[in-house]
DNA sequence: GGAGTTTAGTTGAGGCTTCAACGAGAAGAT
DNA sequence: ATCTTCTCGTTGAAGCCTCAACTAAACTCC
């Protein structure tokens, strides 16, 4: 074969290299910071954007959207974290079809516990990176929307 | 709450922003290239590793690590490409408790065919990237190690 | 204002993965 | 040689996810 085999891509090898250090920082870091702070990566993505949210509740649909998971997982995900007394269901006055996530005061405890955890974490993983680095990063990865 | 929050930290935001590229370029791309190619994007990375291996083999365990996924992972997800007749399974004569995955010659066809196809997707959502671009990308994920 | 269409969320079935327990073989110590 | 320990791969059980089918509610358009 020769040596500009579609195997051979560099931009295939680039793509996979994201892809793992993706999947392996997830794992890693995930398993850390469940150990540290009880919570798995999932609940915690959650509880995030629900914090950053107004009245720390989100639509399921649109938290869907944010967690990169089908609303079908989102639902049973939602279940999880409400037996745990992390968020609640309410519903939609202005739109029954809608139900929002609701952060719980303990919800909130948790993940600002978790976030400690987990920035620690992430000082070792990014260490070596300057803020330089940080943001460079940044500006590439939102470039591949 | 003070804005120095740790759930406000820009590194969390950073490793949110690299998990959430690297889950929707997977999910989006790996779900093209399987309409295309007929290939779950698990599959092509096995594939992959296999064909740019000395022999076209590789020791489970190795191939776990390589594609970050437990050996009992791996021992189905090569059950399942074994019945697809994309590898094979030998036993290895100088230690006899590794088996070898061996990519079949129906295997470097379809990866060969799948690259083509996965290179077309990747041309796409790295289109404004340049090989300075790439090259840092790279570089960056590396030191993430 | 009612028929048809679209959207939000839930649910059952099925797929892929991890975890832990296990069996077989290799390696090390005595 | 044999006993212990470690390593490689497989397997059952369980977890979490997706897909497709479904219900309820909103929207559209005549």
């Amino acid at each position: 074969m020769s040596p500009t085999n579609a195997v051979d891509d560099p931009v295939l090898a680039t793509f996979g290299r994201l892809l793992e250090a993706a999947n392996r920082l997830e794992r890693d870091l995930g398993a850390r910071m469940e150990t540290e702070s009880g919570l798995p990566h999932s609940w915690f993505e959650v509880l995030l954007r629900l914090v950053h949210s107004p009245e720390g509740r989100m639509s399921m649909g649109s938290l869907a959207e944010e967690v990169t998971l089908t609303t079908g997982g989102v639902t049973r995900l939602l279940d999880r974290m409400t037996s745990a007394g992390l968020v609640d269901r309410a519903p939609c006055a202005s739109d029954r079809r809608v139900t929002w996530a609701v952060i719980t005061p303990e919800g909130r405890r948790r993940v600002e516990r978790a976030a400690r955890a987990h920035r620690a974490a992430l000082r070792d993983t990014f260490g070596s990176f300057s803020d330089t680095d940080l943001r460079r990063l940044d500006s590439l990865l939102d470039r591949l929307r």
